[in-house]
DNA sequence: TTGTAAGCGTTATCAC
DNA sequence: GTGATAACGCTTACAA
């Protein structure tokens, strides 16, 4: 129940806090029987080093933070699963900060971040148009910050992508080659990184392929459900595309939706491609064509590329990783 | 670059260190006019109190810690997202660790946060049939634990659930409704204390509508999606259920593609109902009937009860919330 | 192999 | 309103 303490352990088994210590810290310059009569009372009197003590002596933290925009879009899940497994076995702790897209929440983050809670910082950016400065800060304070999927060009960081570019030509590519005249781009507003990416590969396909494009065609979405259903819908009634390139797969499920309820047979009389990282797009009517990113992988890099910086390697600054996405063609492309 | 600390912004101002941690901390007893010299200068310098300082002497983190057996499962995103809203307007930060289901795992997290690194724990246990005294060392720490959806009911803490037994007696009294006669139920191996509560209402279910409890047609699942496939495979060959029950939505999706692959029709030939938190089983084919929980709220009131306990309202403890799930019924059930 | 003692950077208590 | 000072609990030189 009273807390016990280094010294009250010591005095216990007298020997001195140091000797504690040595115990805990398995050195080598310790009595391997002093060492068991140490973690033997130890264990009996529920005795752990205090965290803050030790951190503070050490400033160390084992501790990193990871920000992003959500935790309910799969794709972070399954990448903050591949970054959870390579921490846990490197003995690092993880934070987790959800920016829900506010950049004043980015902001924020980052600043309380400077007071030397964690060694490092994963991040998935929801800013790219604002300003970095704050970000800088951080840097000058040693806190190395690695960024994946949503990255911040104008940063000097480490970063772990897929090829956006490309995946959104080659989805573009497909359903113009399956016949496709009229290709909605369902989009996310925010000029993130990304989104500017993946509307740059879908322009220049529809260009390549001589099909115009046209601004209208192009769909504006938000993080919110609701909002994103009724634009979408009115973009399909109004515009009649016979071909969705989405940006995440929420905007595909909602097409699907739309399809269902005004009676536009998928794939027949509009096609749709997303990117996805869920499993069930295997299981949706019909199965959903995909461009689908190594979610968990992208997490494992990014956190590799942050231990390297903290264990020393500090070229890893200039690494760039961009890793491969996946472009699985089902039922919502076919031609019939 | 240098690292400044209280002393030296002391000295940089002329004022004492207290000075600066009234500044800080938002005490009256202080000049304003000092405190605004104080914060512009601190600003400018980019200085903010060193965090493990701070707890060392305060001996509260601001921290909890949240165990669950995986990120990637939705009810578990939408859980943290829930609890992290709550947190942050509390202003409290959020550590994230996976037990992936192994009791070993779990262990080793709770007896590393008994070294005083977290205000308090809120968790989904992944070894109901395990001895809990590694849990009964944290209560006498006095760091409070709050459990949610999988609860230990050994252990004494308030705790967030569900009305399992009363949903799959639902579900499964749904599926005799509609003329099943062989239902078999799909569940999770390791005997936590939702899968046994979901066994029963189902085992009840059956017993009061006439069908025979058949042990066979109760399958064990793993948290591996490419066994569950071979035994939900092989179960469906070789005993032809007419109705199935699962208690995760994985569970259903995987059903979903073997009848797929076997030509089995849904609902003429297998009914199927699943727990989900997913918002694509409208969108499945066909629709999937699903009872679903509350998933936000579940992790908002665990947050909710765990924060209580921390600001001194101590009969917290005794607190049992349990919420309703819904049934949504959609075509997967359908009778023709 | 072990002990002593000086910090790590804050904040609380008490003077002034 | 402000300053000196003693903790908080640990780790690490250095000495023994």
């Amino acid at each position: 129940m009273n807390k016990i303490d280094i010294k009250t352990l010591a005095k216990e088994l007298n020997v001195s806090p140091a000797t504690i210590t040595r115990a805990f810290r398995g050195y080598s310059d310790i009595n391997p029987e002093t060492k068991e009569r140490i973690l033997a009372l130890a264990k009996k009197l529920n005795y752990h080093p205090n965290y803050y003590a030790s951190n503070l002596r050490e400033t160390k933290s084992k501790t990193i933070a990871v920000i992003i925009p959500q935790l309910r879009d799969i794709f972070f899940s399954l990448a903050i699963d591949g970054l959870e497994s390579l921490a846990n076995q490197k003995g690092y702790h993880i934070l987790i900060y959800r920016t829900e897209n506010q950049y004043e929440k980015e902001v924020s983050f980052i600043n309380y971040l400077q007071n030397g809670r964690v060694d490092g910082i994963i991040m998935s950016g929801c800013a790219e148009a604002q300003d970095h400065k704050y970000l800088h800060q951080l840097q000058k304070r040693n806190i190395p910050v690695v960024f994946f999927d949503r990255i911040y060009d104008d940063v000097k960081a480490p970063k772990v992508s897929t090829d956006d570019y490309e995946s959104s030509y080659k989805a573009t590519k497909l359903l113009a080659e399956r016949g496709c005249k009229k290709i909605a781009h369902l989009g996310y507003k925010n000029a993130r990184s990304i989104g500017k990416t993946r509307m740059e590969g879908y322009q220049d396909a529809l260009k390549d392929f001589g099909l115009p494009v046209d601004e209208q065609l192009i769909i504006n979405c938000l993080d919110d459900n609701e909002q994103n259903y009724a634009c979408i819908s009115l973009a399909i009634k109004s515009l009649k595309p016979d071909g969705i390139f989405a940006a995440g797969e929420n905007l595909a499920f909602i097409s699907y939706k739309i399809c269902h309820e005004l009676q536009i047979k998928i794939p027949d009389a509009l096609k749709i491609i997303s990117y996805s990282s869920s499993e069930v797009a295997d299981l949706l009517n019909p199965s959903l064509t995909t461009i689908t990113q190594p979610a968990l992988e992208i997490g494992n890099k990014a956190a590799m590329l942050l231990f390297q910086i903290l264990e020393g390697e500090s070229q890893a600054v200039e690494n760039q990783i961009i890793l491969q996405s996946e472009l699985i063609e089902r039922e919502s492309t076919r031609m019939r």
